[in-house]
DNA sequence: ATAGATATAGTCGTTTTCGACTAGACGATC
DNA sequence: GATCGTCTAGTCGAAAACGACTATATCTAT
């Protein structure tokens, strides 16, 4: 079912996507994925765009329809879903909805080593960021609203927003319930945690002497 | 404060965290993260580790210490970590837990263009999904609690997998939500969502028909 | 005693991905 | 009418990442 896809950046769906609407200049696509705001969920890049838009042509997913010319302005080519364009996309999409894939996050790379900073400068670091979160949830919510009434676009249209909110909005929680258990140390391991900080510092401070007072 | 890192795939965090503790050999860092479940929560690859260790070398940021040969297997390179090792380590960290990073999920791509499907499948798919959700929670769940017993770790070293599953929780809850607004209409979008199917449904039809009375 | 499985320890070539750069058209502004 | 910034529309080379493959050692069950 989920065999490897002959193309796997998203931007590949992204663009059999806007094909499977009508036929497009590789320009136009980014244009209109700014517009729907769909830049915002799938990796968009010039430089990958026309790289994918080859791999997609090279497997017959998508061909090219015409090239047309405007003034002096470059050469545009203008491309169409084939067939198998169609079926891949459906079939993509469908293993999208479906099945959960394991994502490696920055975020949980910081915190499997957290240990690696003093318990205090943690939870200061953690604060701030919960204060990041909070700046990123209002924005994105009044962003979501405007976008929503300037445009008419329906809730169904903005559904990847409201994803994307909802998960911001459980880090932020969760990351709030953490910084509390580390400031009053309730968190299990907090000891040993503070003991070898405090040891590294109290080596610190015994070699500064030596060097002092030798 | 965040300029761009010269090694930037966070697997090169996870190696000067090693560094960090004692020297050792790529293979070793292999089994010691593997061992305390950090290739969970950063990937892992050897073809990219040992890119990866080159690139920490270039930079000056780990250094060989020793080549050991143990009976006829290959050669076993020691690194250890430099000065500008741990001050790039720790710059690191802070900065991954101080500030959100914009990420892009699989499964937004998916949402994105989930109105290329029709509604009745669409919410098929998500409540597969639910189902799949479900099982990975409740094993992530217990293998959290068997590997704290077993080895006795403290919250503190398993902290990035609460978060992993808190995240995944939240996602459950609200495809949950998705699938019951879709399924009962109430889902704004849902009536030109239907509609746009269930034309090309019509025309679909048709096409046969004429095909087959010519 | 030995076949087969698993662990150790990587290499290599290809494909992807990205960042930096180019360059004309067009409108506004001084 | 020179210049400044922005929009349109890409190209190019370097770096990163990956999957597939290799090869020996050691364990294990028959």
């Amino acid at each position: 079912m989920s065999s490897k896809r002959k193309v796997s950046n998203p931007l590949a769906l992204a663009v059999m996507a806007l094909l499977y609407e009508r036929p497009m200049h590789p320009y136009e696509m980014v244009s209109t994925m700014r517009e729907r705001g769909k830049h915002e969920s799938v990796r968009l890049r010039y430089s990958s765009l026309y790289s994918v838009v080859d791999a997609l042509q090279r497997e017959a997913l998508i061909e090219p329809r015409e090239v047309v010319r405007e003034g002096k302005r470059p050469e545009r080519t203008v491309y169409g879903i084939t067939g198998a364009g169609r079926e891949e996309f459906l079939d993509w999409l469908r293993e999208l909805l479906r099945e959960p894939v394991k994502e490696y996050t920055q975020f949980a790379a910081g915190l499997s080593f957290i240990a690696g900073l003093p318990p205090d400068e943690a939870a200061e670091l953690l604060g701030e960021r919960v204060r990041l979160l909070e700046g990123e949830i209002s924005e994105m919510r009044s962003h979501i609203d405007e976008v929503a009434k300037q445009f008419e676009l329906p809730r169904l249209l903005l559904i990847e927003s409201e994803h994307e909110l909802i998960l911001k909005e459980a880090e932020l929680e969760w990351v709030r319930g953490l910084v509390r258990e580390i400031e009053d140390g309730t968190l299990e391991g907090m000891s040993q945690w503070r003991e070898i900080h405090s040891e590294l510092e109290k080596a610190r401070a015994e070699a500064l002497d030596e060097r002092e007072n030798p």
